[in-house]
DNA sequence: CATCGATTGTAATTAAGTTGCAATCTCAGA
DNA sequence: TCTGAGATTGCAACTTAATTACAATCGATG
């Protein structure tokens, strides 16, 4: 049994991507003030799951993840975009490892 | 390196532990209408994290995953404290894999 | 000092969640 | 069939959380 398959047990991957949190807990957790996820989202850095105009918006963890990397990137003297570059980079691949392990969970 | 090494460069453990869904959330991921889920709570058996009287009720990955261990019994026949009990020894061992995985990333 | 990127404030509104009280539903046993 | 305990549900009145839109601010750079 290889290490995917033990962390499979362990960890249900389909419950895991339905967690979605509220913009609040975003913020709670990441330092980022409400206002501002909002902002970079209406730039088109963060894409949250809002079902439609006037509902809440929903973040699962990749979101969060991303948003915590963009901060520590901004906090470090990185422009807005540039960040949000080197970021999208680093996504690709945690989102793909993601994708592997969330595959046979269906 | 053995998995849980692995396990943890790709997973950020103290994120998942802060990524807390909403009452409405949890009804819809574990089709346990949200007034079953609070008198569940009522009886002692689920254990949501609430500040304060009034405010809302937040549910962390293992409340999740014990909600819908105990729908899973329910189902299929036991008594609510029979499910509970049966759901709560296994939950034993999952928060103990967790607390483990969730050691260094602090 | 004007411009641009980045962020922030706020009012008015809507969505989501809370409690408490009471009603209902199920079903095993007298 | 009646009944009582366990389990669930309905709902009104209320509070908390989140939404949008418009405008203001703030710091760095040419």
């Amino acid at each position: 049994m290889n290490s995917n398959e033990e962390l499979k047990n362990l960890l249900d991957f389909d419950l895991l991507s339905k967690l979605v949190v509220g913009i609040g807990e975003v913020s709670e957790i990441t330092g980022v003030p409400t206002r501002q996820i909002r902002y970079w989202e209406e730039k088109g850095i963060i894409h949250s799951s809002q079902e439609a105009e006037g509902t809440t918006r929903k973040y699962d963890y990749l979101n969060v993840k991303k948003i915590i990397l963009v901060k520590e990137l901004l906090d470090d003297g990185y422009t807005l975009d540039a960040a949000a570059k080197k970021v999208g980079d680093r996504m690709k691949l945690i989102n793909e490892a993601f994708a592997k392990l969330a595959q046979r969970s269906e």
